[in-house]
DNA sequence: GAGCACTGC
């Protein structure tokens, strides 16, 4: 291996200090590293590496306005800063302070976490709220963890997050949209409220251009405060983590054939290294059945257990992950970006990092959202060298070289921002009074095209008028609906056709990844049994009745297991289903069936997503359609019901892009529905005319 | 004949 692998000189763990304003440095001492399973919970904490920091976190929030906080994961950051903020008080008199987080399960963990080291009942003192999960106590509750998309909800009711004496923004540097939008929407909410602090936690050193961004020149402060304003500047400490080692070997030359160069790694490393568990970093579903079914012919009986993991898979498939390694077995996972950051693999020591993953990116001129393999940022292969570190000192084995990751490898991904669709953004900000799109203080601006796209979709659908603001009530109704605002529009047009009650089932479906388990080997049978559900009008429909039989058989997960149904997923569609009636009963529509009339449901349908609508290339051989808007190629994904079966007219809810464009979800249409729908959309169209 | 990952009153 010697040969083929060139040490790194990474040094990650570098520890850097810098209070804007030049008074306070603290210097690091190295990372500890011993089990604490027999401490007490106080003496845990304690020897967390932010517990050195305890003082001067409490003194830079006291004197600033904003915290930047750069610590690696371990640092215990997230679950004892909270602790320091309410043991010196900035719980008192009723305020509370919130910490979020990108993910459901990271809120969850975290706040029963730390209820349990402050010994109190989680809900109470220490509480945390998720969507369709309020596990918090008003006037109880001093810490409260939260997603930060339930934050951004939030602030539709109560626009300055009076409560709130702190806001801890964990994770920033992932940069999420709705991260971005948060932090653009407190500094603004920071203007009008000088006393509220805020933290921003993140595991990169890029904190210069968030210490930028957060450098807010106070105009009006007209109104004498009681308590002195604290200094406008950001103030940035770095925290060391508690990993172990990882020590980063590089190829010497570049690879041609990541998947090829991933198998020959492990079965090297196999050969050649101490035992220890093996996490292989590769795109998707296709490589990482490609590569098991390589490693398991190459690896038969020689003792490696051979798991993929991608989030496609059913929860009893994922969870074998998560069983213990048999003895004298080396167990090797080859997983996507989801073991990057949102599952833990615990006792991995060995990481085979290929360089690549794949990248969501949206083009705004065809306003089409692709899927693409990208290479990876340098941050994003620390975060994945990371987790061979967690257990004992590991090794990563990138499959490119040094000189790539150090000249070429960007240092940050390009944020989420930049790379989608601002439909939803859009209406939100304008929900919470942001009119100026162009001019809100983004932390990434988007581009120019997409703001453009994104008022213009949003005018067509009836959402915004013609100065761009939020139509009375459309636009505002659709802004009250967590949803996709053409989803929202479909529901609240189901209003009117006396569909509300299946549409809601409709849009609950298309809100989830997918109600199918993937199933690659009982493809035949699969898609026999698919045909027990199939409706001749096409997906939506079809969805319908699944969620009839799911929900006959008593939401068993059996049933679903025995028709190729993903029980998680149907359980999530019950869960927003149940969430939007509650929100229409608020917005005072009555829900109400059409019963077997599949007309009017479509007709609701089309009043969200008439820009979808195509119809079949006569005489095409292969089942080519084109878009009505702009004449673009596009075929129905062999997932759906209709596939093959190819009706003239069709509307389609997203576009999948790969070697083609795919439509999924598809429903079968008649064309005049579409002016009926739309006819600002759809006027005079002889041969394919473009609105745009 | 095909499928990155999260998330939302």
């Amino acid at each position: 291996m010697s040969k083929y692998w060139k040490p790194g000189s990474e040094r990650p763990r570098t520890v850097l200090v810098d209070d804007e304003e030049g008074g306070v440095l603290f210097v690091s001492t190295p990372a500890s590293s011993s089990g604490f399973g027999y401490l007490s919970l106080e003496r845990q904490r304690q020897r967390l590496p932010v517990y050195k920091y305890r003082t001067a976190i409490l003194y830079l929030v006291e004197n600033h306005a904003t915290t930047i906080i750069v610590g690696e994961t371990g640092s215990g950051k997230t679950t004892q800063i909270p602790q320091y903020l309410k043991e010196a008080g900035w719980a008192e008199g009723g305020r509370v302070i919130a910490c979020t987080q990108p993910r459901r399960l990271a809120v969850q963990s975290v706040a029963s976490r730390v209820a349990e080291e402050m010994g109190v009942k989680l809900g109470e003192e220490v509480g945390y709220t998720i969507r369709f999960e309020d596990q918090t106590k008003p006037n109880v509750t001093k810490i409260k963890f939260l997603t930060d998309g339930v934050l951004l909800r939030e602030m539709m009711d109560d626009p300055l997050l009076i409560k709130y004496s702190v806001i801890m923004v964990d994770e920033a540097h992932e940069r999420s949209l709705s991260t971005d939008m948060l932090l653009g929407l407190l500094k603004k909410v920071q203007r009008r409220r000088p006393q509220l602090r805020i933290i921003i936690s993140s595991a990169t050193i890029d904190a210069k251009s968030m210490a930028t961004f957060f450098h807010i020149r106070r105009r009006n402060i007209g109104q004498a405060t009681e308590d002195p304003a604290p200094s406008e500047l950001p103030a940035t400490l770095s925290v060391e983590g508690k990993g172990y080692n990882v020590e980063i070997h590089y190829v010497e030359e570049p690879v041609s054939d990541y998947l090829q160069a991933a198998v020959d790694t492990v079965m090297s490393i196999h050969d050649k290294e101490p035992p220890g568990d093996i996490l292989v970093f590769l795109t998707g579903q296709d490589d990482i059945d490609a590569a098991v079914q390589l490693l398991t012919e190459d690896a038969q009986n020689n003792g490696l257990l051979v798991l993929p993991l991608y989030s496609g898979l059913s929860r009893a498939d994922q969870d074998l992950i998560f069983s213990p390694t048999p003895k004298g077995k080396r167990k090797v996972v080859i997983s996507t970006n989801i073991a990057e950051t949102s599952l833990t693999l615990e006792g991995i020591v060995y990481v085979v990092d290929s360089g690549f993953s794949k990248q969501r990116f949206y083009n705004p001129i065809a306003d089409i959202e692709n899927l693409v393999v990208a290479p990876i940022s340098k941050a994003s292969a620390r975060q994945r060298a990371g987790r061979a570190g967690r257990v004992r000192p590991g090794k990563c084995f990138r499959l490119y070289t040094e000189e790539y990751f150090v000249k070429e490898m960007p240092a940050e991904g390009i944020p989420e921002m930049q790379r989608s669709s601002l439909v939803s953004c859009v209406v939100q900000l304008k929900a919470l009074g942001i009119d100026n799109i162009l001019g809100f203080d983004w932390l990434a601006s988007p581009s120019p095209e997409a703001m453009i796209r994104a008022l213009e979709v949003l005018y067509s659908l009836g959402i915004l008028d013609e100065d761009a603001k939020l139509t009375s009530p459309t636009g505002f109704q659709v802004a009250e609906i967590p949803l996709d605002p053409m989803i929202s529009k479909m529901i609240l047009s189901a209003d009117t056709f006396g569909c509300s009650e299946e549409i809601i089932t409709i849009a609950a479906v298309l809100s989830v990844q997918s109600i199918w388990v993937s199933v690659r080997g009982a493809q035949r049978e699969f898609d026999e049994v698919k045909l027990r559900f199939a409706a001749a009008e096409g997906d939506h429909v079809t969805y319908l009745n699944v969620y009839k039989g799911f929900i006959h058989s008593g939401k068993s997960s059996q049933w679903c297991y025995k028709n190729y149904i993903n029980y998680q997923a149907m359980k999530k569609v019950v869960d927003i289903r149940e969430q939007l009636g509650r929100l229409l009963r608020r917005l005072g529509i009555v829900l109400k069936s059409c019963e077997r009339d599949t007309q009017v449901l479509r007709k609701a349908i089309l009043a969200g997503f008439f820009a979808h609508a195509c119809c079949l290339e006569e005489f095409s051989p292969n089942g080519m359609y084109k878009t009505i808007k702009s004449s673009r190629e596009v075929y129905i994904h062999p997932s759906s019901v209709l596939f093959r079966v190819n009706p003239k007219w069709v509307v389609y809810h997203s576009l999948v892009s790969t070697d083609k464009h795919y439509m999924r979800n598809v429903i079968a249409i008649d064309p005049s529905w579409l002016i009926e729908a739309a006819p600002h959309f759809y006027q005079l169209r002889k041969p394919n005319p473009a609105p745009y």
